[in-house]
DNA sequence: GCGAAATCGTTGCGATTGCAATGACAATAT
DNA sequence: ATATTGTCATTGCAATCGCAACGATTTCGC
């Protein structure tokens, strides 16, 4: 039997995520012109205060190079502020301003309006789906 | 409560995607230096024969540009042959060569590995994995 | 304490990407 | 038949991305 593209895991599974990052982008689009990294870095920000760009790497799975310039972007935006890192000065310290907290607050209603949509589309397959996907992501592959 | 990305669905569909292409592009690019859009437009053409860019194109979540282009490379490379369309000259007819085929049998069983490898880290949740991803896929949101 | 190695954020740069425009051809309407 | 509209693949271009320096700092080894 020849193979398949169609039934192929990794295929299926980058094609659903493109899919689906593209309808929420649309989603927060109108409210704020952001790429994806700026909300990336925007709600992570959000729920864990004050941190480092390191520190936003390790957790968001972005490249280094793109926090900053997403950070600097967003400071000019009025909605993040970094400032230099007391105890170590190679660290920039990052953190939400009022505004981009205000901001955040909208923006976490829309992601979780769009995630309870998502899950009325999964049905009850949706615990399954969120297993596999802890699985798959904390399953670090050392080489 | 504060909005947390890392229960974000879209969030870590997206970073399971991109750690799947990843592991499995390392396989392949042990066998053949190939790109993600070449390895699609080449597993595209070895189930469905002689097709055009289009037909990929609608097929295979991929811009136009980038599926011309790998054709090109691929071309190029002696995988495959592009050729006019003998009833609608505006079409490129795509196909494997033989030394394409020849390649796509090794791919397409280290593919299967792959994927038989990662059933298996999934475990007994893959079923309603494969169910949800075709739900989520085929759901064509027209706007 | 001092030099070497590691870490952090930024920047440069080549490669990749997605969108829009183009040119070639085909289908449709009049 | 001709003109208009639509479709197809390619190309150009701007934006994005990821990797690899790089300077600035800190940590480690001795």
């Amino acid at each position: 039997m020849t193979f398949h593209l169609d039934d192929f895991l990794p295929y299926r599974l980058s094609v659903a995520a493109a899919q689906i990052s593209r309808r929420f982008a649309a989603r927060y689009a109108e409210e704020a012109g952001l790429t994806i990294p700026e909300w990336r870095v925007l709600a992570h920000l959000n729920h864990s205060g004050t941190v480092s760009v390191r520190d936003i790497h390790n957790r968001v799975n972005l490249d280094k190079s793109m926090i900053s310039r997403a950070a600097t972007r967003l400071q000019e935006a009025g909605l993040v502020r970094k400032s230099g890192h007391e105890a170590d000065r190679r660290l920039v310290s990052l953190e939400l301003t009022s505004q981009g907290k205000t901001l955040m607050q909208r923006l976490g209603r829309i992601a979780e309006d769009f995630q309870t949509e998502l899950l009325a589309e999964i049905g009850e397959d949706a615990p399954a789906m969120s297993r596999v996907l802890d699985r798959l992501i904390t399953t670090q592959h050392m080489e």
